[in-house]
DNA sequence: TCTCGTTCTTGGACAGCGTTACATGATCTC
DNA sequence: GAGATCATGTAACGCTGTCCAAGAACGAGA
């Protein structure tokens, strides 16, 4: 009755529906109309679980075709694009982050990051160095940006960097100010993709740091 | 007898030996000799209690100076600090990490690098948005050097991007080659800082991006 | 010294989690 | 129809965070 493909259906239609948290056994098992065990026995542990879905969401993720008139501008179009669908499906997101998982949920689009990069002449050592570079950053991006809509308002950078002990301040009011209110992240990520991607792939080739 | 900082500093402790996942209420309490109540009479929830921690620990390290001879050499090395003593301090990191408290532990070098942009001549939003850019690249960097020694082999990059299906590759063997092998991630860390920092506090400053 | 009120600590419970041993029912094969 | 394989259910184990009600320690006022 219940194949493990219903049943990574299911789980992740309740993670995106119902957040990374509400994926427990017992409730994706109730979702279901089934016995916890029969998780157990079609996808296995927890663990195992997870990854599926990550998995499955993962080649979903790949299916948007990758814009852009030069190989560059492909590149920084699939780290756009990992930024954009992780952020669409956040909840995933998040589930992957909190599992580890994230290098199995952005595989492909890496993959095809790799291709643009070899594309732009940079292959070998180099175009692994520079996928780390430019998925760090895109990570850390959403790290923060998913922070943000989660974490306690105690725990946001604004709340943090702003209650200061207002004596030791020989800051700037316009600086303290600033950083109490939220950036503007998809233009900041916007910027710093491109100053990332220009030290790996710059318009004047013969400038690439990594070659 | 047990007050709250010998609480936080035997929680502290814990989870620099043994793991952020082994700070567990009756585990600390066992710790400490004392009933688990007796962790939320002085500290309060879980919640409260990772975030005192985190806190403790982000006062601790700021104690380190800052070098540099420009004000750019001193972002540099604030954003390179971060780096260092969250690695050095991983299960630290680790527990902030999960927590969503990351912004809380490294509040004090934060403001240090808000400090040193605004001797830089970045301030207000410009400063802002200069943090947000700079820590996103670390936390990015830090999430994926810490993924490396914790996630299960299946799960590390090196094994996810390595395993394809050997049929749709258009991809150079060299590249295939190198993305199965670990990048060195802290000299990836540091050209990408570079990069970064390059674009908000060039050498030039007539060029920088923000002004 | 006795007692009162506050501060501090405790034992024991509750619900939830992942996981498993075991038993049961269903289905297919010979 | 008998037996093996597949699929599911029941009930428990140990772990987690959390809370309640009851008791212990202690300082101060009568």
């Amino acid at each position: 009755m219940a194949t493990g493909d219903e049943i990574l259906d299911r789980a992740l239609a309740l993670v995106e529906a119902e957040g990374a948290e509400a994926l427990t056994m017992r409730r994706l098992a109730g979702e279901l109309g089934v016995a916890t065990t029969t998780i157990y026995w079609h996808v296995g542990n927890r663990d195992d679980l997870v990854t599926a879905v990550v998995r499955r969401h993962g080649e979903q993720m790949a299916r948007t075709p990758v814009n852009g008139d030069t190989a560059r501008d492909r590149v920084l179009d699939v780290a756009r694009l990992i930024w954009r669908t992780s952020l669409e499906h956040r909840e995933v997101t998040r589930l992957a982050a909190s599992h580890g998982a994230s290098a199995l949920q952005a595989r492909e689009l890496e993959l095809a990051m790799a291709r643009e990069l070899q594309a732009a002449g940079v292959v070998g050592t180099a175009a692994r160095d520079a996928m780390r570079a430019i998925t760090a950053c895109v990570g850390g991006f959403l790290v923060a940006a998913l922070r943000t809509d989660q974490a306690p308002e105690a725990l946001r950078r604004t709340t943090v960097l702003a209650d200061h002990d207002a004596d030791d301040e020989d800051l700037n009011p316009a600086t303290r100010e600033a950083l109490a209110e939220p950036a503007d992240l998809p233009a900041v990520f916007e910027s710093t993709l491109r100053a990332v991607v220009d030290s790996i792939v710059p318009a004047d080739l013969s400038a690439n740091a990594y070659l």
